[in-house]
Formats: C-alpha cells, sequence, structure tokens
DNA sequence: CAGACGCATAGACAGATGTCAATGGAACTG
DNA sequence: CAGTTCCATTGACATCTGTCTATGCGTCTG
C-alpha cells in the first residue's frame, strides 16, 4: 500500500499512463465497513436524528434481528468510534460519538 | 428493515426511546461495500484524481497485488456503478463513472 | 435474597470476501 | 500464422461477517 504508479516500463508498445500518489486511506476503511451493513446504517441514521441518547431496546424491536445481533451491530459501530454508549441502571444508551473526526462527520452528513 | 421504532411497552420500569422513522439506505450500502476496502479506495482516489482513464495494467503495477486480484477489485467497483471501462486494443483504461449520482459524488468527495 | 429484566459475550454455522495460481480469450507483432 | 501481451474468468482456500441460541453478568423489585 502507498504507493506511486509507475511509468510504464514495457515500451514495446505505446505506453499510457497517469502517475499519481496513493493516500492514506485505512482509517476510512474502518469507519466504512462499519457503516457498510443496511442494519448499521440505519442505527447510525437514528442516532445522528435524534437528539438524546437512544435506548438499544428500541432498535432490538424495530429490527427483525435478535437482540444479541443488535448488540453485535452496535457493538461494531462503537469499536469504530461512531457511536459512544451510557448505562442508566439497566438500561443502555447509545448516541453518536460527539468528537467524530470532522471528515467522518461530513461522511455521514452525505450519507444520512 | 424500513420500521419505525415502536413506543417502549414493558410499562414496567420507567420507559426511556425516542422514536425515529429509518430510512431506505440500500443504494447507499452496495457503494460503501464497494468502497470499504483499502485497494478499491486508493483506486478511486486515483481515478477521481485523473483527469484522463487510467490503464489497469498501472494498478497492477503500483500494488504488490496479483494482475487476477486487481481485476477483481476493479471489477467490484464496476458492478457498483463507480467506474467505467474503455478498451484500447489490448489495453483497459478505467475511469470514474461520469453520472454517478449526486449523493455518491458527494461521498467519494469526502472521502478521497 | 430470589426472581426478573436488559444487555453483552461465547460458540456455532452458513455465506461472503480477499487472495492466488492456472487458464482462456482477444488483439497486436513479426 | 505463431508467439506474445494484456486482461478477465475460474477454481481453490483461508478468513471475515452476519446471524442465531445459549449463557453470563449486573441491576432492579418484591
Amino acid at each position: 500500500m502507498e504507493k506511486t504508479l509507475p511509468e510504464r516500463i514495457k515500451g514495446v508498445r505505446s505506453p499510457p499512463s497517469i502517475p499519481r500518489a496513493l493516500t492514506k486511506v485505512e482509517a476510512s476503511v474502518d469507519v466504512l465497513k462499519a457503516l457498510a451493513d443496511p442494519t448499521r446504517l440505519q442505527m447510525i441514521g437514528v442516532l445522528k436524528r435524534s437528539a438524546r441518547p437512544v435506548c438499544i431496546c428500541d432498535f432490538t424491536a424495530a429490527f427483525d434481528l435478535s437482540q444479541p445481533t443488535i448488540s453485535h451491530h452496535m457493538g461494531r459501530l462503537r469499536e469504530a468510534g461512531l457511536v459512544e454508549v451510557t448505562k442508566d441502571g439497566i438500561w443502555a444508551y447509545y448516541r453518536l460519538n460527539p468528537h467524530l473526526e470532522s471528515k467522518t462527520r461530513a461522511l455521514l452528513d452525505v450519507l444520512v
């Protein structure tokens, strides 16, 4: 990774090409992987539109998926740094990470 | 998919929640899946920054991946409608799809 | 304290994904 | 025409991913 497109070497035939530097990209990929699932993208949409943190039990009720699956998806979003959780007694409330990088924020603004 | 967060039913304990409509999201997910790979995201970056179509042989030379793997990744981008190919004799030139939806275009502007 | 409840973790499993070597096909060259 | 070159397709394989059931853990309530 992180290479430069080469000049065409095999000069036998007429060479085309456009050399270019490749950019660092790994961080974006982690966020994209986290968002590249319909359930998780909808979850993020709900959280982004919600003024207050949302109880995860509401997602469990809203999607046709088991409670552990919902928990798994939210965990993926948490690992990617997209959401934060706060516990209140028995409940877990999730909200968008308020300290998202501006690039990530811009991404969400486009997506949801 | 495409549901509404329910009113909290189990009124035994104090209920929280924020009902909300979930949005259609499938199209975005396909694009996100196509972009959620470091090789493909770099490819898209190169194509986006390039004024002219880029020969796929340049990607084969630039990445430490086999030719079939590069071809496979470019195929994924093509299936997602992100790039177009034109053949010139023996060579294949790829460019960004010039008719991307504005939302997709905005996504790429944020990402690369 | 005993039971109920919300949520996370563990384990299992099918299907998708990233990678490569081998092959095939189209187009150019001599 | 025979050989070469570029690229896509195929088949194989290990890993990742999404899903479920079962279980465990912390918290509340009677």
